[in-house]
DNA sequence: TGTAATATGTCTGGAAAAGGACATATTGTA
DNA sequence: TACAATATGTCCTTTTCCAGACATATTACA
């Protein structure tokens, strides 16, 4: 049963939080988007549009978070994207902010009861 | 510098992840939506509109989620919501899904080189 | 008596996002 | 010589989302 929530629930972490999902992608390995592409679809099981990751990873590269660099193999054009210290930041701070969430709730610690 | 993007992801994650914070606190302790606008205030610093609160838990019970009970204090009409089993499967595969997540990315151990 | 707080609800206009089409170029293969 | 795959990009339309307004009722307090 909670097997049955699995995908939907990737499915919306991807989609909500694309960028970090790159960014953490381009952490482990640079690559460039085609390549994104088919990662995400083997290791997520996400199939993500084009038209979709192309302007986000200008953007990413636009505000910082990661740098590409275009290199040609066999006449074919990459733009080969890595993380940048900026964008290392940002993951970090991700992952520490969802490991505090993940900590169950304890709602009487710090509480001044409303009721 | 990690603390700069603190307050945004926070922000993030309860607006993209709106419905499981409140589930999460309503299994912690059942409560009715004005209480729980208070509550996100106090333990995430999260101002909720209403306007957005009140048919998400309308939603959440119809899909079955959390389950509602018309209490009166002082005349005044309380909608008390508590989680469902179904509500705690959600929440646990949620846990369980972001703890995968969490775990670093080692893209080498399945791969079979696309480049 | 008026204002703030408690309590729950709907609705709408604008912004953002999603999906898919349009566009182009090279390489590999049947 | 097509067609699939690699590779990157834009654009437009539809759909979804969000912020704030509109709406109502009770209670507490100055």
């Amino acid at each position: 049963m909670t097997e049955h929530f699995r995908t939907q629930i990737v499915q919306r972490i991807s989609r909500n939080f694309l960028d970090i999902l790159i960014l953490r992608l381009i952490q482990a390995e640079p690559m460039w988007g085609y390549k994104i592409i088919k990662e995400t679809k083997r290791l997520f099981g996400i199939k993500l549009r084009h038209g979709a990751l192309y302007p986000l990873l200008n953007s990413l590269e636009a505000e910082g978070y990661a740098k590409s660099e275009k290199t040609t193999k066999g006449g074919r054009v990459r733009k080969v994207y890595t993380i940048t210290p900026k964008g290392t930041l940002l993951i970090d701070a991700y992952y520490e902010v969802l490991n505090e969430q993940l900590q169950k709730l304890d709602l009487k610690k710090e509480a001044q009861e409303i009721s």
